[in-house]
RNA sequence: GUGUUCGUAGCUCAGUUGGAUAGAGCAACGGCCUUCUAAGCCGUGGGUCGGGGGUUCGAAUCCCUUCGAGCACGCCA
């Protein structure tokens, strides 16, 4: 179903055709002085200088051709050359009760369907979650849940860090405090034991421990590069080490992630592509594009165009080791023999963006990848502390992402316990769904290339424009269709009805714009604009919803009519919840 | 130094790709609950869109310049 922006300017472009100009000029965008009108048209000032003819003259024309149809109820020529129009009633009641029976409320994809990989730029194991990973995996998994929804093929990697130094950083850690263990008795031949030797926090107590030494001490540092290349060339003993650092690692990721409701389709990372390094070098040599400098091996990246100093991408450290570049490089020739993805989208941040202009054109010269295939970085900014620089707790350190969000749904659990009276159990509940919405719409209702400010008080004071917001009006909507149910009434066959108010209209006119919202946000991959819709659409729902008395109207036809209205308001901000990776309570 | 992103109300952010009087939320102040959830609705105050120049009928948006901030710039990831 064609969206009703594209419908109205195809209606404007024939007035201005009849009128003896271009079709193209009749664009309609939504009013930005909505005192005055509901849809505007400025192509009569755009035309003006091509027909050598003020702009008021050719409105008044073209407003004259449009008056004679029963699209629009009022059409003005506004100086300087506006066209205003208002839409009538009926061919809005009309769109909606179309759009209330298509499949996803009438977005259509512009485009085939496409194959595509998203890499959450995957966290390092053994080092606990902090803000920092908060936004590849809020953004990733919006970005995911809005391509599939336009019905492309997503394949999430989480894209583990599992095979650098910070391996032999631990390795070696414990060798020094546990030398005992079987894992570093080279002459040992029998079974490792299967459980691990550590715990997660542990774990997160030694890397950090091991990294500050390795950053004081040349020598620790050298004895942790060693072992990360025993642990590479397949020593036994680090292999299982290894593996159990993997296991403990990854299930508790799974928790975190779970907690936020992330999900991957696949927990590959690093070390899933090392063996395809020697054969992706050796291609590259081979075809001429790596070569030797400063007895590293690099593939120039520099395009003629450059405005800036683009280094080359290093394949090979001078030590002969892999490094980023390489497992990034090698994971690219991996996906694209194994998954022949046509996009790879990339979640990291923007502090990662030569790096990832360096790694995209090394792929695209070396023939990793088509020409075609699209390779996209949604670079993203940081997350700040109330102070604007980068979050920490009150104490200074970091702050992990376990605590914070735990911080967050405890605040909202106390909130709900105040309010309403609930059981303490059905309170839990919904203070998780709802502190969720609070982080996730804090998080992708900001620009994700611009930096934010994580304000945890302002997060779960739920007030204004705020995930609780949309929550709340989509649960006062769930009450009032539960109520009429109840009742035993049923709007069967009823269709949505012409507006009879100002807020009515606002709200219809506000629900057609869900498939061109849509469009845009696959178009540009942007969740926000999601988010900036349901917030107008709540708006306009609030306030319908303030004036007009709807369990207590007594006419049955006009009741069942804005029945089926709150229906596909709800089901429409349902959905949009559902892309920005949330969900609505019961109640709250 | 080179490059890059950004600078909008006291604070946090939008701004539909160049349109009319620059919009929200928070904070402040004032109204609205015997009536579908007041986590709401209505209203008031608050702006040289960092500064200066230019392009044009028209600029927060495009160009130049300047000030300020962040970030990145071959063997980390």
């Amino acid at each position: 179903m064609k969206q009703l922006l594209d419908l109205l300017s195809e209606e404007v472009g024939k007035a201005f055709e009849a009128a003896g100009y271009a079709s193209e000029l009749g664009r309609v965008t939504i009013s930005n002085r909505p005192d005055l009108c509901e849809y505007q048209c400025n192509g009569a000032m755009a035309g003006a200088k091509q027909y050598h003819k003020a702009p008021m003259i050719i409105a008044g024309e073209v407003a004259e051709k449009l008056t004679e149809q029963s699209v629009f109820t009022k059409v003005d020529a506004a100086a300087p050359g506006f066209l205003n129009l208002k839409l009538s009633e009926s061919y809005v009641k009309a769109y909606l009760n179309e759009m209330r029976t298509a499949p996803k409320f009438g977005y259509e994809r512009a485009d085939g369907a496409k194959k595509i990989v998203i890499d959450y730029g995957g966290p390092n194991v053994a080092k606990p979650l902090h803000v920092g990973h908060l936004r590849s995996a809020i953004i990733g998994e919006s970005i995911k849940r809005i391509c599939r929804y336009a019905g492309h093929e997503v394949i999430g990697d989480i894209h583990m860090g599992d095979w650098g130094l910070q391996m032999g950083l631990i390795i070696y850690e414990l060798s020094l405090r546990k030398p005992e263990l079987p894992y570093f008795d080279e002459q040992y031949a029998g079974n490792y034991p299967a459980e691990a030797p550590f715990t997660i926090s542990e774990l997160e107590e030694i890397y950090p421990t091991a990294s500050a030494k390795s950053k004081e001490d040349a020598d620790y540092k050298e004895k942790a590069m060693e072992a990360t290349h025993k642990l590479q060339s397949g020593v036994r003993g680090y292999r299982a080490l290894w593996k159990h650092i993997m296991e403990v690692s990854v299930a508790d990721l799974k928790k975190n992630y779970d907690d936020l409701d992330v999900s991957f389709d696949l927990w590959k990372g690093e070390s899933d592509v090392h063996e395809l390094i020697p054969v992706m070098v050796e291609e590259m040599k081979k075809g001429g594009y790596a070569h030797m400098s400063d007895g590293a091996l690099v593939v120039d990246v520099k395009e003629e165009s450059d405005t800036k100093e683009v280094p080359p991408c290093m394949i090979l450290k001078s030590d002969g080791s892999a490094l980023y570049n390489t497992t990034d490089l090698a994971t690219i020739k991996d996906r694209m023999e194994n998954y022949q993805p046509d996009t790879i989208i990339y979640l990291a941040d923007k502090r990662q963006d030569l790096y990832f202009e360096q790694v995209f054109r090394c792929a695209r010269k070396t023939g990793l990848v088509k020409p075609e295939t699209g390779l996209v970085h949604i670079s993203f900014g940081t997350v700040n502390g109330k102070d604007g620089k980068p979050f920490k707790t009150r104490t200074g350190g970091v702050m992990r992402l376990e605590y914070l969000i735990r911080e967050i749904k405890e605040e909202m659990f106390k909130k709900i316990m105040e309010g309403h009276a609930e059981s303490e159990e059905e309170a839990r509940a919904t203070a998780d769904i709802v502190g969720l919405s609070a982080i996730k719409y804090g998080d992708l209702s900001n620009q994700a290339a611009k930096d934010y400010i994580f304000d945890v008080d302002r997060f779960t004071s739920f007030e204004g424009d705020t995930g609780p917001y949309i929550l709340y009006t989509i649960v006062r909507i769930k009450s009032i269709l539960t109520k009429y149910a109840e009742s035993g009434k049923q709007p069967e066959g009823a269709k949505i009805g012409e507006a009879k108010s100002a807020s009515e209209k606002a709200l219809m006119l506000a629900l057609t714009g869900f498939p061109a919202m849509i469009a845009g946000a696959v178009e540009e991959l942007a969740p926000h604009r999601v988010c900036a819709y349901i917030y107008d659409l709540s708006n306009a729902f609030n306030r319908f919803y303030h004036e007009t008395k709807i369990l207590t109207e007594t006419d049955a036809e006009t009741q069942a009519s804005w029945i089926v209205l709150l229906m596909l308001t709800k089901d429409i901000l349902e959905v949009c919840i559902e892309l920005l990776g949330f969900e609505a309570p019961e109640r709250m």
